[in-house]
DNA sequence: TTGTAGGCGTTATCAA
DNA sequence: TTGATAACGCCTACAA
């Protein structure tokens, strides 16, 4: 391996100087630099980031942590990540937290030890994700998708308002009953999916009926089981908001079994992308969360907090409706 | 931060003994250990990683560098590689080099430069990947999707046996002029799937119509101009062999937009997996190949080899045909 | 069994 | 403008 004392040798100057002209920390004489220069370039010297890293107490390193890598959703918000970090001449570790807590503990404990710069993170929970630990290090983090108390910083959808904009698209379409399955009453996002649904409900004069609200678990197994358990209700819905791209894979499996036909027999509004699926499906609208922009956001946020220590920064985007029926894209707030 | 000099003063031995506790290298009186191990419980401490990896000179981080995070087949041999790495105490770099041979580039010099212990990579090309700078600084690599030249190892598909199978598929099920739209002529797994295509049409005694088979990009947009120049033939094939997921999308978009029918005007077999889209479309068949075990075995071999170098190791494994008709799932060597 | 000392490769401080 | 020197936190000869 070549180091910088390799470098200084060959050109004949002190280390302290190399790093001068590698860093650009100081004046250095503009032949002495090119020495250094030339130096560097004959002997393909390249700074050992580990050394610098021991010695500045800073890496150029950022960790995802993110919900479930093989969703589409945090896919996307992976790469806006990864694209302004590199941008940035900052690498990513990636880690999949599979929503469960200790995993992402574990997680967040070795990320620390790493002494990565910064943490842009998908909370397991809003409650029980736990950034303490990287807190008390100085480590800055910002949250996507579940805002999280003690963050640097966030990156979330307005997923009241978006829901809201599906339920009314749901109801412009001439829906009567509208059924909601969303995730599990504890998970942040699903419970201000659900208070969206309600409310579009309720400012259109219509009456919430609970047996067509319910809880599920973000999982295609609770889709599945959600839209069976409301097909068998005596007076069936004629409507579904599925608050999740998982749980929207059961509910088309339950009702392709039960030769339910989409919009026919009910009307279907999914949220998240299947970005791979949109061309198969002509009848399935849905919400679609700007993942790329949610990553690259939270990255640029992270960066310029490790430049410049600011208050914690709260960014709410917006969801945009996908509709079936080929209308006009249409921003959340605009309905 | 919480040293190990904090520790050996609160314990009130030396540094080098700490770090002989925590390592295990040598024996300490068990007296001395276990009050070692009260202070480090105490203070919450936890070693260094960038100091030790300086130490050390190994890291216990790999790198995955990947053709596209986006699809779903990467996705799952991302999650492979994440799950086998994790459960040996390693952490994972993500790189998503886009397919682009410059980018992926930059990322093997900062992996290299970050001193990871390996790495596992989709090669953006056969030929022109050059893992040179890794190799000469006794970074070992496995290669995935791709064969490479120096790689230390690697894990493919048997790509011409899964075309072959597909096209067999096709075959029984009566096409008569099969098309294969496969990826750039230059690209290995391309060319092979091609090969298997035309060697069961050999097999089988039907000739290769040059017209029908047609190398394209991978993107949705060459699967889109593919699939109409191919509609477009005086003489229109009864079925199609489509290499990639990506260009699937658009060879799906081309049909539909014509009003053309899957099965009945054209039988079509997709390549890679488009896993969340399987239960949307009922008569698209699929070859998949086992991404997240070929990620997993990928990362086992890298650590195995991390901890006793060995000769480079080559696994071939198997896709699945899985055909729309309800048929079995069959490994392609059965065929 | 334990401690001392030196070095991994870089950068920051201080003198010259 | 440049060079010695020390230090980042850890590990490992070597000595005691």
């Amino acid at each position: 391996m070549v180091t910088m004392r390799d470098v200084s040798r060959a050109a004949g100057v002190s280390s302290a100087t190399v790093s001068r002209v590698l860093t650009g920390s100081a004046e250095v004489d503009p032949a002495t630099r090119q020495r250094v220069l030339d130096a560097v370039r004959q002997l393909d010297y390249r700074p050992n980031l580990v050394a610098r890293g021991l010695r500045r107490q800073v890496s150029q390193v950022l960790a995802l942590v993110v919900t479930d890598i093989e969703n589409p959703f945090y896919t996307a918000v992976c790469r806006g990540v990864e694209d302004a970090a590199r941008l940035k001449g900052y690498s990513v570790i990636l880690c999949n937290a599979d929503r469960d807590i200790d995993k992402e503990r574990e997680y967040l404990r070795v990320v620390a030890d790493q002494n990565a710069s910064g943490v842009v993170i998908s909370p397991a929970s809003a409650q029980n994700t736990d950034i303490g630990a990287l807190v008390a290090r100085g480590i800055p983090v910002v949250a996507v998708d579940m805002p999280l108390e003690q963050a640097a910083g966030s990156v979330l959808v307005d997923n009241r308002a978006a829901a809201a904009m599906a339920t009314r698209h749901l109801l412009a379409g001439g829906a009567r009953r509208i059924a909601c399955i969303t995730g599990p009453s504890d998970n942040a996002t699903a419970s201000d999916r659900l208070d969206g649904y309600m409310r579009a409900l309720h400012e259109a004069g219509r009456p919430v009926d609970p047996e067509l609200a319910i809880y599920s678990n973000y999982r295609e197994s609770g889709g599945y089981e959600a839209t069976n358990r409301l097909m068998d209700l005596a007076d069936r819905p004629d409507a579904l908001l599925v608050t999740n791209n998982r749980m929207i894979v059961g509910t088309l499996r339950a009702l392709q079994s039960r030769g339910v036909s989409i919009p026919d027999d009910v009307n279907v509004v999914s949220f998240d992308e299947l970005p791979w699926a949109l061309e198969l499906h002509p009848h399935l609208s849905m919400v679609r969360q700007p993942g790329y922009l949610i990553g690259q956001k939270a990255a640029e946020l992270l960066i310029e907090r490790l430049a410049s220590p600011t208050t914690p920064q709260h960014i709410v985007m917006e969801a945009e409706l996908i509709a079936k029926d080929g209308r006009a894209r249409t921003p959340s707030s605009a309905i």
